[in-house]
DNA sequence: CTGTATCCGTGTTGATACTG
DNA sequence: CAGTATCAACACGGATACAG
């Protein structure tokens, strides 16, 4: 009976979608559904497979995710690729133009982080942890500091490259570096964003950090948050 | 039976949130909920009441939207005012921080513009004509260009001013201007973005110019849309 | 006239279990 | 690892009824 495989579903996709030209609503068809804008998030730093996405996103679930990567790709703003035989698996990466959403994300992340409701408190990964230095560094701070920095979590290497006043974070490579900073997000955050001492998250272990400090003192300084609004609005 | 109030679902408002510290999740959770973001679009030009937010939104019903309403009130982004007697009516407005979100509706909407599925030829309100021409104005091009434009649609009247550079676009002040055009906003869009000239769309009765008409050929080669993503993604 | 509340059919989401 | 299947809960949209 499965000869006949019916596609009613193709034929009438009728998606929730706004049904307006403006291109703020089709925005928003593109990267409004739910977890579709972090599943763009997770691949800023590049491919990623079905599990690693999954593993960055706790709550969604597989079908969802699945759904979603359906539509993005379908929007071409994700692609899939096949790795070629040695590791016989699947990645999901963005597009040109989907990578060009990161000033979306930058400009909706300063907004957002200036928000009353914004809890610092919840969970924080690497990949998040990556794009706020992206967005949050003031170049005007850094100077003509020089630094190479390699922040070492449970899921992910980062490495910040600091030069001619400008800031490069990627993923995974290793190499020499002026400091090795290694703990959870959340407890870096906490240095650059918290205002938390850094000597103070290595007395209690939250951090363990080898090579300059001085580097890394001066390091957390160059991201400013936005200001949070008045109680008034 | 109806004394006992419960209220079970205020003190336990498991609303669907992404549990993550991270700016861009929490900007989602701002402005991601179905509608949310086009609410706000609707209130980018001054107060609206309840109503005309409604006529803005082909497709909402009035129980989604009241919920927005309350929603965005509550995050701080929307506030609800009571207008003196003469008119006992209540009207939303933007906040001061959430006026700043004009910034995310232009950079999303110039990322958007360029994407493969945008359909130009859906319904188009007089708002978003409005918030268009803000978006994709080129200072380069009107050099020392000066003028007045006034936009009749249906729904609204739209003022452009044009000096020292900089355009303004704001609704409803009535004056002298050098040019009137007065017809849906899809004509005006398919003048200023399609390329049509305006003397076909005056001779299809879709537009009516009153007014210097040279002002207005070259009011609208200010607009340059985004280049569209190749087909290769 | 301006919203608000309630009912209801339907589609989307999310958790669990399961298959290639 | 990479999804699919199933099902319950919820959100959406439409209609209607109600309150100021």
């Amino acid at each position: 009976m499965k000869l006949e495989k019916i596609t009613e579903q193709e034929k009438a996709g009728p998606k929730r979608r706004y049904d307006d030209a403006c291109a703020v609503a089709h925005g928003m068809d593109l990267i409004g559904d739910r977890w579709a804008f972090l599943v763009m998030r997770e691949l800023m730093l590049g491919p990623k497979r079905f599990s690693d996405i999954r593993e960055g996103l706790a709550g969604i679930s597989a079908n969802v995710l699945t759904q979603r990567l359906e539509g993005l790709e379908e929007s071409g703003i994700i692609r899939r690729r096949r790795l070629p035989p040695p590791v016989s698996a699947q990645v999901y990466e963005l597009t040109p133009w989907g990578q060009e959403s990161a000033m979306v994300m930058r400009v909706l992340a300063r907004w957002a982080a200036r928000s009353p409701g914004h809890d610092p408190s919840l969970p924080f990964s690497a990949v998040s942890l990556a794009l706020s230095l992206r967005t949050m560094f003031e170049p005007a701070r850094a100077g003509d500091m020089t630094a190479r920095i390699v922040f070492e979590t449970e899921q992910e290497t980062l490495v910040a490259t600091l030069a001619a006043g400008a800031l490069k974070v990627v993923r995974g490579e290793t190499g020499e570096a002026d400091v090795t900073v290694a703990g959870p997000p959340r407890a870096v955050a906490a240095a650059i964003y918290g205002g938390v001492p850094a000597a103070d998250l290595i007395a209690t272990g939250e951090l363990k950090v080898a090579g300059d400090m001085a580097v890394l003192s001066r390091f957390v300084t160059l991201f400013p948050l936005p200001d949070k609004v008045e109680s008034g609005g």
